[in-house]
DNA sequence: GCCCCTCTTTGGACCGTTCCAGAACCTGTC
DNA sequence: GACAGGTTCTGGAACGGTCCAAAGAGGGGC
């Protein structure tokens, strides 16, 4: 009652389980109705080849490990949307584990993934301790996608270029004619290089004394008490640039509750091009970071460093694309 | 420059293999200063052992597969959260996989899980192709997780009981005083269940001839058009319940866009608790389906057939809260 | 000093594949 | 009919673990 294994398939087509295993690999070695034999018996059986006892005899599992930082935010979907259709054109299949969920209880996340003995790791976001992957990379191909922090040599990084992207943002800003225009800063290597493009920018245009940088949180809350600060302001913002999506819908609840109309009297833009922003009720202009493209990249270096293993880490970034929605106007 | 075995690790603590074994796999019959020499060893090496061929040697993988319907939707994120709770708790892996990337490769999403020999497979959500599921569970346990669909022979099913909940949602708008109530249907078990719950409610009250259902199709657009096609009739309903967060934030828009304050002049409820419905900006009442409990049951059926295999599928239907928030309040 | 018993430790078979060296089988040539 | 050379097929050794039967070590009793 276990599953047919190689040898049941050859007793039952009358030839050696090495005949087998050339059949199932698609060898041209073999005469058409030995094959043929071969392939009805497994059809018959509904023999299915064991991974295990493939990966152990090829030594290599023809799977790469994908780990995610935090399901909850599903700004990765494009990502491995990219990755897969990659990986999948080269025979590789995707094993995907959560971070966070493992994370609660206690082991390191990529443990299952490394025991599984995967060709290769794709670690998308930001991981709390980021050096453990120097030691991974060591003995397999690992990219970080979506993420900005620095990375342990030998690690390939692809992701998003937030500085093209605020800069982006600024520039659609200063061009409807805002002067005073404001940032809700978040954290991290990617709140980092926003904001410090979003001060570039500013700069570049003469502008460096309009620019106001509130902190938030990355959290709605956060953008909501953000920009209550920052529209009782004296010199209240005409226009505030959110460091992501979630944030700007924080920021838009506030000025809703402030009385003010967003865009006519505020403009708004947030980052990530969330399914969120796309909800028609709010409608929020932000920036497309490529994942779709970010996700191939990524399959593209795996797939390199598997024809040759080692060399430095190399970085790639994606060219992000504004989305002009329906939270930006001239200012009033 | 090959991972180490376990030989390395014997030869290096100056044991035989089988020592290593049984000092890895916690026995007590060891002598405590070799047991010492055991982990020195392997923790100078790296010892990771190799999943492949453990799982080959063992007959099993101690590995469950979740089959995600599409990553896109993360209302499944609370179930993977209690799911993984108590599987972990149990020595137990969780390998996911989405069906909607592999769906567009051409392959059954499931193949990777099943080449793999996991050892139970719970699917979250529902699949284009159910019936195939009955083949599944004749070679391992399988649980259907938050889908309603007919569940073939052997397989366990557990979801959140959609009648309980659209019968909360329509006596919450009922007590508040509402009787012109309206329901945009979805598609699929879950909507059916939902609509005929509503329309059972509603004749409960004696307000059958006051039930009005317009078919929306789960997306955010169907909602608006749905709403606003709702909101020009005659008899305009003082309050709509949706099928779903997404479709009701549709509604919302239509609302908006026609002048109508929300809860004030119309009421809107939702379903399923998603992070959208908890926007402050939206902050929809909603009903909350209960998705860890559903998980930790759905990890429950698989242990117990671990331990008991075969008998017939169990259900489970998880009890659903309403979430009342700002979208409700008494009619105009 | 020997025997018995218990506690530790070990070698080897096995799990289901791949891969390689070589066997077996053709076909054609001289 | 022997031989060469190619094609097709097969047995057995990996791969890295687990598990079992049995060997070895140590202690106690006579």
């Amino acid at each position: 009652m276990r599953p047919p294994t190689i040898r049941d398939v050859a007793e039952r087509a009358g030839v050696s389980k090495s005949l087998v295993s050339l059949v199932l690999r698609g060898s041209d070695q073999v005469r058409p109705e030995k094959r043929e034999a071969v392939l009805r018996a497994a059809r018959e059986l509904g023999y299915r080849p064991n991974a295990a006892a493939r990966s152990l005899s090829e030594q290599r599992t023809r799977t790469v490990g994908v780990l995610l930082n935090d399901l909850r935010n599903p700004w990765f979907v494009d990502l491995l949307d990219g990755l897969n259709s990659l990986l999948h054109a080269h025979g590789l299949h995707m094993l995907l584990a959560d971070a966070r969920l493992n994370r609660r209880t206690g082991q390191d996340p990529a443990d299952p993934l490394l025991d599984l003995r995967v060709d290769g790791l794709v670690v998308v976001g930001t991981l709390p301790d980021p050096a453990a992957l120097g030691a991974v990379a060591a003995r397999m191909p690992v990219v970080l996608a979506g993420a900005r922090e620095p990375v342990p040599p030998g690690v390939d990084q692809v992701a998003g270029d937030d500085e093209q992207g605020a800069r982006l943002v600024t520039e659609h800003l200063i061009g409807l004619g805002h002067r005073r225009i404001a940032h809700l800063a978040g954290y991290g290597a990617v709140g980092e290089l926003r904001r410090r493009s979003f001060e570039a920018t500013m700069r570049a245009h003469g502008l460096a004394d309009r620019a106001v940088v509130e902190n938030g949180d990355m959290t709605e809350e956060g953008g909501y008490r953000a920009t209550v600060r920052l529209l009782n302001r004296p010199d209240r913002p005409t226009a505030v640039f959110a460091v992501n999506d979630i944030t700007c819908v924080g920021a838009l609840s506030a000025a809703e509750e402030l009385g003010l109309r967003v865009p006519q009297d505020l403009s708004l833009v947030g980052y990530d091009n969330t399914s969120i922003s796309r909800l028609r009720h709010l409608w929020l202009t932000t920036v497309d970071n490529a994942g779709h493209e970010v996700g191939r990249r990524a399959a593209r270096f795996l797939l390199d460093r598997f024809e040759r293993p080692g060399g430095e880490g190399r970085p790639h970034l994606a060219a992000p694309t504004l989305e002009i929605r329906g939270t930006t106007a001239p200012p009033p």
